[in-house]
DNA sequence: AGTCTACCCTTGCAAGACTAGGTATCGCGA
DNA sequence: TCGCGATACCTAGTCTTGCAAGGGTAGACT
């Protein structure tokens, strides 16, 4: 916040790859560019937080990797969530929309400035 | 996000305090009560994140403070929002909304978690 | 040959929030 | 009177996290 470069909210990046691997398997470039479709364009991850931030969650058991060829033979890590990572996720999802609802609460209390 | 405890998301809570005092000055115990109610019991700030953050939006000028007595007569350190406060504040407020609502946009993603 | 895209990665930094302490005063009840 | 909770302030140190700024390889197309 008070970032002019749109920067992510600390904490928020990891519950967002995890949410993109809940459906199917994705390397890093593809989680960038479906994060960015989903999102219409509002979410632009950056991959200097996002390798960093792969290896945390993998560090904690979060998902898996594994090395394969992608549709245009090229190599390519894909990562999958992993049962702990699944469950963190509904967790995390959880507390990201209980979190976001109160500071939205707050903002619209009179004098309201949303 | 992923703690267990909480915890506020980076930026988040800079913009919460410039909202508590866009109505009224108020005292750093003050801060942390009305946001507290206002958001039902959903935010508590701690002081250690507090008194650092009020120092940091005083020295970006956003905030000003002055010693003075509340109605119990207990010495107290009131803050006021600046016009650069109050700019940034609704600045900070809307890329906080849109930035809220397009990480839903990505939970409420097929398969969706929420 | 050059350029574009797809893909991977690291180092170092800065910001911000929390932990864990500390201080002082007031009012109230035991 | 003694303690205790509430009101009020503060700091040092630590940790997490995201980002900037660099690096690389390989295929495809011109």
């Amino acid at each position: 916040m008070g970032r002019e470069t749109g920067g992510m909210l600390q904490g928020t990046l990891g519950l967002l790859i995890l949410k993109a691997l809940v459906g199917e398997e994705l390397h890093g470039y593809g989680i960038v560019r479906w994060i960015r479709q989903v999102s219409g364009d509002a979410l632009q991850i950056e991959e200097g937080s996002l390798y960093p931030a792969l290896r945390r969650l993998e560090d904690r058991g979060l998902v898996t990797a594994r090395w394969t060829l992608t549709d245009q033979k090229r190599r390519a890590r894909f990562y999958s969530l992993t049962p702990a990572g699944r469950q963190h996720l509904h967790q995390d999802a959880s507390t990201w929309l209980h979190f976001s609802r109160a500071v939205t609460l707050v903002l619209a209390a009179e004098p309201s400035v949303i």
